[in-house]
DNA sequence: TAAACTGAGGTTTTT
DNA sequence: CCTCAGTTTA
């Protein structure tokens, strides 16, 4: 093996061999900060130091996989697969799982992402007969999680005068008791939301020092990744657990802040070295990854802040091209320029596809890139937005998964007990919530004595079989692994069936995602696990890892060839060759919401800062006159941001005024026709691939059809002669035409004279589809 | 009971 | 513009 440290600069080298003792890595942009990491790792390891001895924390797993790999390369053995690192989220829930019992949780406890927090928040605001457009669940989900991420329980939040004050202010005087009654809904049905995993994790090690001493001795060492970027929680929690040793390294660039809105707060990077007295500080400020021009407008962008640690980044690389001012009429028209610079550069410069990221402000502005890719045969994929397990579908059959895992979750069950249907009505429910209410017991406690809640017959019938079956999951998972109880489940409920049934478009894409679902388990179950403990591949362990998973995480597969779309924030601690940094207008970026105060706009320019630096090469700033919002065109000035690009590292030539001949702006109209005429085209293998639906060519090439069967069914238009002809004259095997769904063909007729029902195969409308004659519109074709 | 219709509301950013 | 929840509808 070669000197690792040979490959390291002067600070660098000093920061990656410090052995012990406080250290802080002021590491500005591009400047190697996770080369030195993990070196730092792999020498702490060369020294002798045991990996379980060891805990690294990041904000993103996809940060830690990479870690990990890269000490592997260093150390050319496996001894990386024993170190404790992960995202802080992950390795508190596998410590937190360990230790549940001690806080009164089941040690499988249900991790509630985002909608399942909205959603039960939602059913408590309505039970306590709150208007829901006052009580937003989101807004109360917000002070909530605010709340939780500066250590405040709900006895603290309502004793707490100043937030009553603006609670009463904002004319939701009763917040606090519906933190205190989500709160104690969460214990009730054994669930911990995304806060909680930092704040329970808080609470376990205050109220039990034997746990705290623990883990105190256990983590020798502790590094942190991205720690301007840690909040209130974090910040206590890590303090904790480095008091013994105090050999705790944070590495991090004030700079990059910008989760602020996530409770994050700079000052804990500020304040490290009067929390660690003589805690070492180095500054990494050589800068690898970009050229001087890039480098030189970041530097003076960011300079522009009031708030931050002096730092002076420089770099040896070529002074580069200038950045490229881009000026479109409208968002679709930004789109296309995009995609055509793209095509461009890659014939010119021979770029691959996977050089070149489209960055944005927003998730929502991604659908022009999207279409404009799409035309031009670019592959590409989008992180962020709606992932796979959020998809109803895959949320259904994971609630039953959760039900089994964790019985006293309610929320999952009231979303399975009458799907598939079983005849488990509403009333039926309501009682039992009522029972439970009344008599204190869980819902899954009142459904095992259904007569006790007055239910009776086929009712209390449909409860016992129901019981029953999850009983016998229940003990099935007791011997079989995550991916075997799925399977029974798959098959016993009816969902795969029900699902395979429905040949409508949506419900065979539905249908794949489901079986999707399922190889990911059997994926899961199949590998083999890395971490030192709580190796075990049941389906506790398995749901707690998917609720954590993001879907950048997913399909890590680097070298996929595709052009990347994702927001900023998702870009951060990334690089690319060539960079658009898109939508730059006022009250996008900068955000409507961060006009009016000093931090937020600073926060935003720190967000304009990481997307300069994640150039190396090439560097496209764009924006338009006008865009789509809501359906309706709107007029946005330019950011304030472009302004503050030094001219001279600016090439305006894209920017000229409206009707100047640019390139996007002269192909406007030709470019609509050609829109208007497009259809996808038939070989579509590997072209682009959405989101969550799994990076494989089958699905790509299945949701492209999907897509192609969907624009017809839209885009179907009635024949100018179109009259609905008498249901009378129909019979099985005449071709008729529907309004909506086109041309098909008459299955079978079933129900009586007045009530006949016509089952019905459109070829291009969406597979088979019953319709009742006596409402429907059809025109028999002769 | 399920499909079809209606209106409202939604866009920061993420574990 | 699009999605979702809630309501209608025969």
């Amino acid at each position: 093996m070669h000197d690792y440290l040979k490959e390291l600069n002067d600070n660098q080298r000093e920061a990656a061999s410090h052995m012990e003792g406080p250290l802080m890595i002021v590491a500005g942009a591009g400047s190697g900060k996770t080369k030195v990491l993990t070196t730092r790792i792999a020498h702490l390891l060369k020294q002798g130091v045991d990996a379980f001895n060891i805990l690294a924390l990041t904000f993103t797993n996809k940060a830690a996989a990479e870690m990990k790999e890269r000490i592997e390369k260093i150390l050319g053995n496996s001894e990386a697969r024993n170190l404790y690192i992960g995202t802080f989220h992950s390795v508190f829930a596998r410590i937190l799982r360990a230790e549940a019992h001690k806080i009164g949780y089941p040690n499988s406890f249900t991790i509630y992402d985002s909608d399942d927090a909205k959603s039960l928040l939602k059913t408590i605001i309505k039970d306590n007969n709150l208007d829901d457009k006052l009580y937003k669940p989101q807004y109360i989900y917000g002070r909530i999680s605010a709340a939780k991420n500066n250590l405040m329980g709900p006895i603290e939040y309502l004793q707490d005068k100043s937030i009553a004050q603006e609670d009463a202010r904002s004319g939701r005087p009763l917040t606090g008791q519906l933190y205190a009654q989500y709160a104690a809904r969460c214990f009730k049905n054994g669930a911990m939301d995304f806060d909680d995993l930092l704040f329970k994790m808080y609470e376990l090690l205050v109220k039990h020092p034997d746990v705290l001493a623990k883990y105190q001795h256990k983590f020798r060492f502790v590094l942190i990744d991205e720690y301007q970027d840690t909040n209130i929680a974090q910040y206590q929690i890590i303090k904790m657990l480095a008091a013994v040793h105090e050999n705790i390294c944070v590495v991090g660039d004030d700079a990059q802040s910008i989760y602020s809105f996530r409770g994050a707060t700079i000052e804990n990077i500020l304040k490290f070295q009067k929390d660690y007295e003589g805690a070492k500080v180095i500054k990494l400020e050589q800068n690898y990854r970009s050229t001087q021009n890039i480098l030189n407008v970041a530097n003076k962008v960011i300079g522009l802040n009031k708030n931050q640690i002096q730092k002076n980044l420089w770099t040896q690389n070529d002074t580069g091209e200038k950045l490229k001012l881009v000026r479109t009429l409208t968002d679709n028209d930004e789109g296309r320029f995009v995609a055509d610079a793209i095509m461009e550069q890659k014939l010119r410069y021979h770029y691959n596809n996977k050089d070149f990221a489209i960055l944005y402000r927003t998730n929502a502005q991604s659908r022009s890139f999207e279409e404009s890719l799409r035309r031009l045969n670019i592959p590409y994929r989008i992180f962020g937005g709606l992932s796979f397990y959020q998809r109803k579908e895959i949320k259904d059959f994971i609630a039953y998964l959760r039900v089994i895992a964790n019985p006293q979750d309610e929320e999952a069950l009231k979303r399975i007990i009458n799907y598939p249907v079983r005849g488990i009505g509403k009333t039926s429910i309501e009682r039992i919530i009522i029972i439970a209410n009344e008599t204190d017991k869980t819902f899954w406690e009142v459904l095992q004595t259904p007569h006790l809640a007055g239910l009776k017959g086929a009712a209390a019938a449909a409860i016992d079989n129901f019981v029953l079956m999850m009983k016998s999951f229940q003990a099935l998972m007791k011997t079989k692994d995550a991916y075997e109880v799925a399977f029974e489940v798959g098959k016993h409920t009816n969902l795969v069936k029900e699902l395979y049934n429905d040949k409508s478009v949506e419900g065979l894409a539905r249908y794949e995602n489901v079986q999707e679902l399922l190889n990911a388990i059997k994926e899961y179950t199949e590998t083999p696990d890395e971490e030192g403990e709580l190796t075990d591949k049941s389906l506790g362990t398995y749901l707690q890892n998917i609720t954590l998973l993001t879907d950048a995480d997913k399909d890590g597969d680097e070298n996929q060839d595709v052009v990347k779309l994702m927001t900023i924030h998702a870009a951060k601690g990334l690089e690319f060759p060539c960079v658009f940094a898109v939508g730059l207008e006022e009250n996008i970026f900068p955000s409507a919401m961060s006009l009016y105060d000093r931090d937020d706009l600073e926060e935003e320019r720190r967000l304009f800062y990481v997307v300069i630096t994640r150039a190396k090469h090439k560097l496209w700033i764009s924006f338009a006159n006008s865009r789509y919002r809501f359906g309706s065109l709107v007029q946005n000035e330019p950011s304030r941001f472009v302004d503050e690009v030094p001219p001279e590292y600016m090439d305006k030539s894209f920017a000229g005024l409206a009707g100047a001949r640019t390139g996007a702006i002269a192909r406007n109209t030709s470019a609509q026709q050609q829109q208007r005429s497009f259809t996808p085209k038939e070989k579509t293998e590997k072209v682009y691939v959405r989101p969550g639906s799994k990076a494989e060519e089958t699905t790509t090439a299945r949701e492209a059809a999907i897509q192609k069967v969907k624009a017809q069914v839209n885009t179907h238009i009635p024949s100018a002669n179109f009259t609905a002809s008498d249901p009378e004259d129909m019979e099985a095997g005449m071709k008729v035409e529907h309004q909506k769904f086109g041309i098909g063909t008459i299955m079978k007729m079933d129900g009586g004279a007045h009530n006949r029902i016509a089952t019905i195969q459109f070829p291009n409308g969406g597979g088979e589809k019953k319709i009742m004659l006596a409402y429907a519109k059809l025109m028999i074709i002769k």
